[in-house]
DNA sequence: TGTACATCAGTGAACGCGCGTTCACTGATGTAC
DNA sequence: TGTACATCAGTGAACGCGCGTTCACTGATGTAC
């Protein structure tokens, strides 16, 4: 911690590497410490190795540093969910597989996943039609196919489906903020509690 | 917010009356801000009118006066909880009164009702035994009962009972934290979510 | 190929701030006589 | 009823700390000629 690495300064045009560098520390702290109020300017630059004005080169300030880092977990998670979703052809084993995919991403990074759904004070103030809002609800438009396709739709009208979506989603959620909360309560595997949550939505 | 408010200085043996101020200050607090590492000595102190050194006659340092607002909230979620089962006498009435009081009183301190459960890196460290974590098991354990007297126990065992008990404990969390974080999302209302989170464990 | 210069990634010192905690204290309240 | 004293709820100043941000700067990298 004391012991700042050498380094090698970037070449012209490498600007780039620095700004990832600075965003992996800040998303390695937010993970660490569960809380993205305790990403400091200066610990973010103790780690990367380099002084804390330099971070002024590549964000506005220190909170951009986070909505940054925020919106780079919303495209991973997006991204991770498509491709588990997209791995399987039968409509249900592709709800399922999603599912799934979304509670091991949680499982990987559980403080940087509860905190990117909770940092809200500045989400709130963002306009409807913002990148950053849109990315989060892309997330939610891929879970809400997803149920679509699996159940039968002929059974049920897009309102419902959309209803349905909210509780999958939310039992999700719950299971996977709770776990590492509450790992004392004994919970079950990521894939056991899809099946329970999906028991009333999926056809046997 | 400058206008520090006149204050009389409590009686002898009064004490606990400054006790439960800078409680209820606290409190207050992290549901203004929505985050407990918000709450500074200082803060607490202007927001009761007193100074920052009167807090350390009655807790030992800051974290003891985040434990005591969360050692209370859950006291109080627990109580009323508990009242709300015990309104009904149909067990499945009771369940469904358990957990929309549950909603409710996470819809009336969203912000308190997260952190409670979430502030857990004291938690984990405390014995198996101590009363905060009883606390804590005690609000679970109101809901598995319900569940238990709600699903005819003659066909399910223990574990299983346990196991669906925390299904509906995740789907309840998740809804009662993602719909404040999430408020664009149109939530349905807390009556209406635990009437779909408990349609494949209640009996028509 | 060599040199003068422009660029720009990154620095180091300094600012004012709010924090938790300590310490010696004050002065209203209550009590012994 | 009056007075001297003990108690104790609460104070005010001070400490050292880490923070975000600013500013004038340095010196390696790349380029024009």
């Amino acid at each position: 911690m004391n012991a700042i690495p050498a380094r090698r300064r970037n070449r012209r045009g490498e600007g780039a590497r620095l700004r990832a560098e600075i965003l992996q520390a800040a998303s390695e702290l937010i993970e660490k410490t569960g809380n993205e109020q305790s990403v400091s300017l200066r610990e973010v630059a103790r780690r990367v190795g380099i002084a804390a004005p330099s971070i002024y080169e590549h964000f506005a300030d220190r909170d951009a540093i986070i909505d940054a880092v925020f919106d780079t977990a919303f495209a991973s998670l997006h991204e991770t969910l498509a491709a588990a979703v997209n791995s399987e052809t039968d409509p249900c084993a592709r709800l399922s597989a999603g599912c799934c995919a979304y509670l091991r991403f949680a499982e990987e990074h559980p403080n940087q996943y509860r905190v990117m759904w909770l940092y809200q004070a500045r989400i709130l103030a963002l306009p409807a039609g913002h990148p950053t809002i849109t990315l989060r609800f892309g997330v939610f438009e891929l879970l809400v196919t997803a149920v679509a396709q699996c159940a039968d739709a002929q059974h049920y009208d897009r309102t419902e489906i959309r209803e349905q979506a909210k509780i999958i989603f939310a039992a999700l959620h719950g299971y996977a903020t709770l776990r590492p909360a509450l790992p004392r309560f004994g919970w079950m595997t990521p894939e056991a509690a899809v099946t329970r949550i999906l028991a009333s939505y999926t056809p046997v």
